[in-house]
RNA sequence: GGCCCAUUCGUCUAUUGGUUAGGACGUCAGGUUUUCAUCCUGGAAAGAGGGGUUCGAUUCCCCUAUGGGCUACCA
């Protein structure tokens, strides 16, 4: 197995925009590809042409890149294994589900699902599951129930037809999953599927066995939903004559509140895309615009039933590749904890100072706000550690740029109440903050110190309130060095006017 | 209903026969911060249940329960 150049795909089909289950199993593809030095492809499985939905496929390319997942091969990436798309390789499964045909692997149906809608009425009226397999097969409008002659008659007059598998009972298969172990199925379990569908178009059965075979993927690595049809794509790989690639399942992300896998369909009460998705008028935005960064999402994904034993969290894309290992990934099912995302991110932020800054310059010239690198600087390191969004920074810095436009109501209301006091005190404060010389931190504590204990607490409330707008942030002396003396007194005197 | 897969603190997980069952997020309490946040310290918090196997089971086997998947001319 190392020796084989290692060849993995991410498949998704164009239905819609990736949810997080379909970004971790890409990134695991990418990892374990890159891990072994193998190559990554990107297949889109459009074979469903009801629920295709136009700009899903630029959506998976655009959310691999921003994930720096990106593929070495496939749609959007070329490769010498192409069309990637399988709506284009229609006649390669045709070619192949003739060679079905003749070795008696598969057979024509002529029923329509509204057909098979009923008969499944009856039976479950009955109490029991109808199943197009080998106990009803031979009951059926098929091939298999014609002669040669028949089914030619029958192919001339009637042009909607499905090929389904035959399956035949009594055995018992074991198969090997790379997370999970050995699976036993038996075959009388297994319906005949179609492989073909009415429209001409091979299901994703057929479509993905051929291409994963012909596309010489050694390693198929998907969701657990896939587990059930392990048999049916062995016993394709056999009817063909060709070696099954090894095939590991992934454990499902799954809903924490009501039931089942996360989907598109069920809105989570955490987002669920990578990034924003237009939908008509709808905007739903994802991560990426939430502000979220593409390493701390994908670290936080990739730690999703998956880790490498030690206690360590927080590791870089190139670490992931370093660790990965697919033995490590869980058996169980994983519920989602938006709060654990938004620690990584925090994470992720405090080491990304530099982007904080150039984040920080933008809005400044934007706000036409003239400033000194060294003091920008100083401004970020004071507030940084009380954001977990780059784009929360200017809520929680602009005091020492630019004075309050807005004041806490609540605080207001309550100095307002006795504003002739707290304007008695205010004036008096400025005239004492006129003399200090040096206006330096130590000299500004110093003059607060002079109030007794309860005096000096309300005051330096006043202080901070004339100065943010509210009864939070940095350290008051910092911020009054910092701004400086002049700017501090019109501050006061702004509040003074306000409460007037 | 049938078949398949799973089951360690609320959540993500470590521990692959012998541990006071460890860590992280969250949560709670205390401390630092003359505010808030950060930070520091500490606490509560788990092997689904029942049988085996074994000197000894979270770990191996069986049953039950629970959860999940599949059971489409969807992937």
């Amino acid at each position: 197995m190392s020796q084989q150049h290692i060849r993995v795909r991410f498949a998704p089909s164009p239905t819609g925009p990736l949810h997080l289950g379909g970004v971790r199993t890409a990134l695991y593809n990418y990892l374990f590809a890159k891990k072994h030095g193998g190559t990554f492809i990107l297949r889109i499985e459009d074979t469903d042409k009801k629920r295709f939905v136009p700009n899903s496929e630029s959506y998976i390319l655009k959310t691999l890149k921003w994930c720096h997942i990106e593929p070495d091969e496939g749609v959007g990436y070329g490769g010498p294994y192409s069309p990637y798309h399988q709506s284009k390789r229609i006649n390669i499964y045709r070619y192949y589900i003739n060679q079905l045909l003749n070795n008696g692997y598969a057979y024509y149906a002529f029923e329509t699902d509204d057909d098979l809608g009923i008969k499944r009425k009856e039976y479950k009226n009955m109490g029991l599951t109808f199943s197009y397999n080998y106990e009803n097969r031979n009951k059926l409008d098929n091939s298999l129930n014609m002669t040669k002659e028949q089914l030619k008659k029958k192919l001339d007059i009637c042009s909607s037809y499905v090929i389904r598998f035959k399956i035949n009972p009594g055995e018992k298969l074991k198969m090997h999953d790379i997370i999970r172990g050995w699976i036993t199925i038996h075959t009388d379990q297994l319906d005949d599927k179609i492989l073909l569908k009415s429209d001409g178009v091979a299901t994703y059965h057929l479509a993905s066995t051929i291409d994963d075979h012909l596309m010489k993927i050694t390693h198929v690595i998907r969701g657990e939903e896939w587990l059930s049809s392990l048999a049916l794509h062995f016993l394709l790989y056999r009817s063909f004559g060709w070696d099954p690639p090894n095939f590991a399942h992934l454990p499902l992300i799954l809903k924490k509140d009501g039931k089942g896998k996360i989907s598109k369909r069920n809105p989570e009460n955490f987002p669920i895309y990578p990034m924003q998705w237009i939908n008509g008028d709808t905007i739903i935005p994802g991560y990426k615009e939430l502000g979220y960064f593409p390493d701390a999402f994908v670290n936080m994904l990739a730690l999703l039933g998956w880790n490498p034993g030690g206690k360590r969290e927080i590791f870089s894309l190139q670490e992931l590749v370093k660790t990965f290992s697919l033995s490590r990934i869980k058996k169980s099912g994983v519920f989602f904890d938006i709060k654990k995302v938004y620690w990584f991110n925090k994470k992720y932020l405090i080491s990304k100072k530099e982007e904080v800054f150039s984040f920080m310059c933008k809005k400044m010239q934007k706000n036409f706000i003239l400033y000194e690198k060294d003091y920008l600087w100083k401004v970020i390191h004071l507030t940084i550690n009380r954001i977990h969004f780059i784009h929360e920074i200017w809520e929680h810095s602009f005091y020492f740029f630019t004075p309050p436009s807005y004041y806490d109501t609540y605080f207001l209301r309550k100095i307002k109440n006795n504003h002739e006091q707290i304007i008695f005190k205010l004036k008096n404060a400025k005239l004492s903050l006129y003399k200090i010389n040096p206006f330096t931190y130590v000299n500004v504590k110093l003059f607060f110190q002079k109030y007794e204990n309860k005096c000096r607490i309300k005051m330096m409330q006043l202080f901070r309130f004339a100065l943010v707008g509210n009864l939070k942030g940095v350290d008051l002396f910092t911020i009054l060095e910092m701004i400086g003396k002049k700017e501090s007194i019109q501050r006061l005197d702004n509040l003074i006017n306000k409460i007037k």
